[in-house]
DNA sequence: AAGGTTCCCAACCGCGGAGTT
DNA sequence: TAACTCCGCGGTTGGGAACCT
């Protein structure tokens, strides 16, 4: 473990952080807000460079962490995620609700490779590793984990078969330019991951993507119903390339009512919004005082003239891995507020936590939504992997 | 019991993007 | 437009715990 030049220079600690430290940083935060994070240690009375708080803040004393060990479905969703995602931790931890990208960082390296291994399935491409050591399709190491979209006009989103008398299922869109994800059955039958293989062919832009399935086989899941006979189908012209290239340009008003699990209780602007209460238990037994009044459901980005279905990405892990494809600036799930830093400083430091800690619920809400997005995923790779 | 090895996790490093001046 | 600061991310590593010989 080395020391950051600003630590070095400062004469700082470094190291793990003792329970005062911990007790210094909590409380000012709690207090205060972290604001600016350069700051952060200055004012806490520590010896540690802001960058250093921000991380132990984060990964540790955070309220919102579940602790202990990982369950069976969570390691499931990760190596899930992972194969559509690849090392982008923060977003695969974005679907975890109380999961650190560090914590899935190390589980992935420490545990989840050698499992993987351990079924003979390559953790970085997904693909049997006597494929890979086959030399099998050698571009699909890049375009699995790098889902670097070049530029294009338009997305094509292909979940195929292996079987060519099956035909492709297919998300397919009007442009030459394409990005395919190759489902195998074969390749997974065996394993008790249900993973399929993704081939990202991926050669374009998601903006101006329309996306549509077209169903030409038998599935144990049926898209075309899944995704567009609900009012998911209404979101897909809004995956515009304003909102893909720069999603932050948006405010969408989120609206999260009191049933968090339900598209319909994301309809922006809906009147029927839910004052979020704490129900951290963390914020139960200490003795800060957290309920204040409750902010305004947060209006976080708002679509020039179109309504932002934002929420629906979260429930669409197609859409989702669309738009994450895309690089976009923020997790999708952990929205950030940049303004965050002047209110802190000019609020009072109940209503500071009162509005951070909606800004956590309203995340963890957004979170527990994303599990359903993050079921879809599995619900297609269960059954892509029955094609 | 002692020494060596492996595993796991917390924390640091370095980079790139975004925002500001 | 360049320079700078801040933040967040993924990669890496130090060190303690657990395990093995």
């Amino acid at each position: 473990m080395g020391r950051h030049s600003c630590c070095y220079k400062q004469k700082l600690r470094k190291g793990l952080w003792s329970p005062e430290e911990d007790e210094k940083l909590l409380r000012h935060i709690t207090r205060y807000g972290h604001g600016c994070w350069s700051a952060v240690p200055k004012q806490a009375g520590l010896q540690r460079c802001g960058k250093s708080c921000r991380l132990r803040w984060i990964n540790y004393l955070r309220p919102d962490l579940k602790r202990g060990t990982f369950s069976q479905e969570e390691e499931n969703l990760i190596i899930e995620l992972h194969a559509v995602l690849g090392n982008r931790w923060s977003q695969i931890a974005a679907q975890l609700p109380g999961r650190t990208d560090n914590e899935i960082k190390n589980l992935w390296n420490s545990c989840l490779k050698k499992k993987l291994r351990q079924r003979g399935i390559d953790p970085v491409t997904h693909k049997p590793l006597s494929a890979v050591e086959n030399g099998e399709d050698k571009n699909i190491q890049q375009s699995t984990n790098s889902l670097d979209v070049a530029s294009g006009a338009s997305t094509e989103l292909n979940l195929n078969t292996d079987d060519p008398k099956q035909g492709p299922i297919s998300m397919e869109g009007a442009s030459p330019c394409s990005n395919t994800i190759n489902s195998s059955k074969d390749l997974f039958m065996d394993s008790p991951f249900p993973i399929h293989q993704l081939n990202y062919t991926s050669n374009s832009r998601l903006p101006n993507t329309t996306l549509w399935f077209t169903q030409t086989s038998n599935k144990s899941f049926d898209i075309d119903s899944e995704f567009c006979s609900s009012s998911m189908s209404s979101l897909l012209p809004p995956l515009t390339t304003s909102f893909l290239s720069s999603p932050m340009a948006f405010k969408p008003s989120l609206t999260v009512s009191s049933d968090s699990h339900s598209m319909a209780s994301f309809t922006p602007h809906s009147s029927s919004s839910t004052e979020l209460q704490s129900s951290s238990s963390f914020f139960e037994s200490n003795s800060y005082s957290w309920e204040k009044e409750a902010p305004n459901p947060i209006h976080l980005m708002e679509n020039q003239g179109d309504e932002i279905k934002w929420p629906e990405y979260l429930n669409n892990p197609l859409l989702l891995a669309a738009a994450l494809q895309n690089q976009t600036t923020q997790s999708l799930c952990n929205i950030e507020i940049k303004s965050e830093t002047d209110f802190f400083t000019n609020s009072s430091s109940n209503t500071m936590w009162s509005f951070n800690q909606q800004q956590q619920q309203q995340q963890q809400e957004a979170l527990q939504n994303s599990d359903l997005c993050a079921k879809d995923i599995q619900r297609l790779t269960i059954a892509y992997g029955h094609i």
